[in-house]
DNA sequence: TTGTAGGCGTTATCAT
DNA sequence: ATGATAACGCCTACAA
């Protein structure tokens, strides 16, 4: 009768706990407790028996449990605006690798670069009590008001690529400015005189920091900078097409053109072949981001390599720094991150 | 004196809690409790009163405490091999559309196409006492053993793209070995005799279907598959430049080459006309995924599409259907999506 | 329809 | 170094 009782019960749900460990070694749950963790006043004998005997009977922690009693959850929120991008999942898995190792988990949500969508799921994430956040903001997002129930409850707050400096959060990005400034010069460098430039929402820092830096350049080189030389959109591959079609369409042609990013500089390129153009023949490219695709168009785009992986992992490393209280995120305003102009086949003539 | 207390009671970290809502209307936390779900006995003005209450004194549910009650933790696990590929961050988005509608947080691990940390994954998934979880597996991955503390403890499991049939769990997936079959019969309609294939770790589903069917529809056109036919790879940049310069090496070239991937396919290419050869002049190609840079190699890259947002969307809704009783996992053991030959350029003489 | 009361599994504060 | 005990905030029989 009592070993097939025991088996029902190793069998069914009864989830085995400290008091269960407790009993069987004849000591107290808060012992039992001690020993699980690394506490400092406790037998190494003792700690030993009871990992043991944890093992034996099958214990799992009780994450809920704990998290009730000490208030913090050991997760940490991620708001992107879109999941399936080169460079964001290359984030992601940055931002994993360190979460992992240091026994964080990741709720990890998508804004759809709607501004809603990202307040909707600010107030999902701040309900589910995470320890932290990290965000990269929508397109269209306008204020960080829905950020602040963090800020009041001193939960941190860390934003990478798309950010926006704000006192008490930390930022993470590359200087955009200075490297849209390099690819412009690059290319003025190759004697260019009319650069076009594919811009984004300029709502972002990360376009229009990197429309200043394109503005900056020409400047400095005494080009003139007419407003029909910036065209902006989303930077899709249709907007790369439409962009095409705006450059064949203008009377005085560009000699080379700047993208905001790869994804739009290819469609503008392939598209511009189509129409019977030659790259870098009538004009040299440059795209931003070192995404796949730059590697693999005809010719190969020259553009800016700024590392997602490694991006991922300082901001996870800040934020959870922060969070053991080795370093303090609010001592930092923000972090820059190297970048790299690779010169490929499209600006050389 | 009292003002300022309040103020720092404010700004402290005091939780509001259904006790102080209760306190607040002079009713029983039971009811408060009641009010805020969508408990059947409760009145309706009550409820209204509640809500408003809640909303006022800035109430926010603690899902620690229901789940410590309730025993299930509105979360979903999900491990997958990588998460910065288009394919599978696809996936993840159609994965999170879903599960964030359904008010299901996803915590979300890379296995980094090891068993090892597959299995260390799934320990801490399941330890987090996940409601259910989702898998696509390393390419190394032998056993599923270490998913069965979670079929012991009845917490579903849905495998998606590189699943494995199991009693029990439901897999996702698109019929590769068709799909390859068609894939090679386009080949051999267009002409071709000697196709190679670039093929990847047999130990996966995706990559034995595709190569079954490629055998298959060989054997069907009575056309030989030579050992040497079939250049193995984990399908990488790289490894589509080795595969090049195998080809290269062949005293018989084949006529055409069918990637079990686009990535390989594409590099594959690009290598091979850098030694000089044409394509689809001396070699027709094929891939397989429908990645973007199909669609920017020259000549564009003949494929098969498969949907990875509905994918995760599916996946993910028969898991919710499943933990909501709507549906059994059971019941049903696989799901086919439908796949789709796209014929580009590279197959085009 | 609402209230009472007990417990979910842990950890922190005492005391021993 | 260990034990007893009281929370943490919520849910749910059961009683009223």
């Amino acid at each position: 009768m009592f070993k097939s009782y025991n088996i029902v019960c190793m069998k069914q749900d009864k989830e085995v706990t400290i008091y269960d460990i407790a009993d069987y070694l004849n000591i107290s749950a808060a012992t039992v407790s001690r020993g699980l963790k690394d506490h400092p006043t406790i037998n190494k004998k003792t700690k030993k028996k009871i990992l043991e005997a944890a093992q034996k009977l099958g214990y799992r922690s009780n994450a809920f449990a704990s998290n009730l009693r000490t208030k913090q959850s050991k997760t940490i929120g991620v708001i992107v605006p879109r999941l399936n991008s080169y460079f964001m999942s290359t984030v992601i898995a940055g931002i994993e690798s360190i979460a992992n190792e240091e026994g964080y988990q990741l709720i990890i949500s998508q804004s759809q670069e709607d501004e809603q969508k990202e307040a909707a799921n600010a107030i999902t994430l701040f309900n589910s009590r995470v320890d932290g956040i990290m965000v990269s903001l929508a397109a269209n997002t306008k204020t960080t008001d829905h950020f602040k129930p963090f800020l009041e409850k001193n939960i941190p707050i860390v934003y990478f690529d798309r950010v926006v400096e704000t006192p008490d959060s930390l930022t993470i990005s590359i200087d955009n400015y200075k490297a849209a400034f390099e690819v412009t010069q690059h290319l003025i460098d190759k004697g260019c005189k009319r650069i076009l430039h594919l811009g984004g929402n300029v709502n972002r820092n990360v376009y229009a920091d990197r429309l200043a830096g394109y503005k900056a350049a020409l400047k400095q080189a005494g080009l003139p900078t007419p407003d029909n030389l910036v065209f902006f959109s989303n930077l899709s591959e249709d907007a790369g097409v439409e962009a095409a079609n705006y450059i064949n369409n203008l009377k005085q042609k560009p000699d080379a053109v700047f993208s905001a990013n790869d994804t739009c500089a290819a469609y503008c390129m392939i598209r511009l072949k189509q129409l019977g153009y030659k790259i870098p023949g009538n004009f040299l490219f440059a795209g931003f981001n070192n995404d796949p695709i730059s590697k693999v168009v005809e010719p190969n785009l020259t553009t800016i390599a700024y590392p997602g992986y490694p991006m991922g992992q300082i901001a996870a490393t800040h934020l959870i720094n922060h969070l053991k209280g080795i370093a303090d995120i609010s001592s930092t305003n923000s972090v820059l991150l190297r970048h790299e102009l690779i010169v490929r086949a499209s600006t050389q003539k």
